[in-house]
DNA sequence: GAAAAAACGAGAGCACTGCTCTTGACGAAC
DNA sequence: GTTCGTCAAGAGCAGTGCTCTCGTTTTTTC
């Protein structure tokens, strides 16, 4: 009985995973904007309102796909990562921001989507936070191992950060256990200068300015890896 | 002569005035995507068509609405800069970066717009380049002057750029004139710190992670002016 | 195995969008 | 006073998301 049950749900979930895969395929080349149910139902030879069989509305097409990118990039992220060994923690640092940015240079929509501005009208789901955090988590565990090996060594230069942002740093310590709140915050700023730097360059704001990018990339990083004193 | 035509003329950018005003309202509420012409032209008791006549495209009057968006931000970033003394390089800095955050919180749209993911389909014209720089050139010019009262000393942690990056690096001199390539290359990423940071908390990066914002991203930006140097 | 129930594709239709074209009216210039 | 350019209005085209209904097919239930 689960066979004969299974047939319809089979056909069902090949059909489904046909129609993300013609949406993906859409939001590619035209972006988010661009990406129109009717279209998809048109390359699919089904007419338009079969579709909603499927997906309820055009943003919870949308939705999957915005997981779908999370975890893209989140296994781009984590794979790069991985080919390191654990103790070289500045080559773990500088793959996984490599990785953030050429995911972002390959799926620049996708990107848009995930780290861009919002999509107008549209409110991401809970069921987008938990794939959400895939990359983050990986940044968050290579300073959170450096921290618990003791090399990360923050230069003296930086001001302490004041005692009101005691409770928000305590937040985010789960990511980094045991880490002084100046490290956390250190490791703030590397963050936002990562994104920082790949919204500007996918964005285009690097245009006519910066045209050895990927160089210019690895020292910004380098950078924030100094900054935080993450020297090996 | 020049009366009976200006009669005309005076109508017609009477006219033209209520349109990029109704239609700056409408992208402020509702959005880039959201801004329709028919709306706009139904808030000002004409027919959709006759709105073409002042703009010959969506995109002509997105094109304008830009434009005034770069110049709303300039402005609000140079008139913090000039509260400061000249020598006061440190609070300089940081008023300009207040007043990028609190621009774009106050214009969140509009700051989507300039420095979020580009539109659908559109295409910024060259137009808008002119008006663009006017917030970029307000933090250079604070850099610029620093370095000229050798304000400006970075901590010897940081490593030196790679020899590949002097062709982009001379380029971005004309910002900041006479500085050798490290201190460039600082400024770059302080301007990707500045602007990660303030991407990351208009587009909600930080919701349910970071609740005192304005005090972290002043810590934040202290960090970046630390990182380059600029202690006073 | 027959009947009830659920799932499905097709089609029409609503309200909306950007944009084009034509028509008729008004005002300025010669 | 006539001509010419400017303008608002309206109809219309092609597209969108989405809803509803109507047969058909498949699955479930008895």
């Amino acid at each position: 009985m689960t066979a004969s049950r299974t047939a319809r749900e089979r056909v069902r979930a090949e059909l489904t995973r046909e129609i993300t895969d013609i949406a993906r395929r859409h939001l590619a080349t035209e972006g988010a904007g661009g990406l129109s149910l009717r279209a998809v139902a048109r390359e699919m030879g089904m007419v338009s309102s079969a579709i909603y069989r499927y997906f309820p509305s055009r943003d919870d097409l949308l939705t999957t796909l915005i997981i779908d990118s999370y975890n893209s990039l989140g296994e781009a992220v984590e794979q790069a990562e991985a080919g390191h060994p654990r103790e070289d923690f500045l080559g773990r640092w500088l793959a996984a921001c490599h990785a953030v940015r050429e995911w972002a240079i390959e799926h620049p929509h996708e990107y848009a989507l995930i780290y861009g501005s919002p999509v107008p009208g549209y409110q991401a789901p809970q069921d987008t936070i938990v794939a959400r955090v895939r990359d983050v988590a990986v940044l968050g565990r290579v300073v959170a191992d450096a921290w618990e090996a003791e090399a990360v060594r923050p230069p003296g230069v930086a001001p302490a950060p004041p005692s009101e942002l005691a409770a928000d740093a305590s937040g985010i310590r789960e990511l980094i256990p045991g880490a002084p709140d100046s490290v956390i915050w250190l490791s703030i700023a590397a963050w936002t200068a990562l994104y920082g730097w790949v919204n500007f360059e996918v964005f285009g704001q690097f245009n006519n300015t910066i045209e050895d990018r990927r160089t210019a990339f690895e020292h910004a990083m380098r950078l924030a890896a100094a900054t935080l004193g993450l020297t090996q």
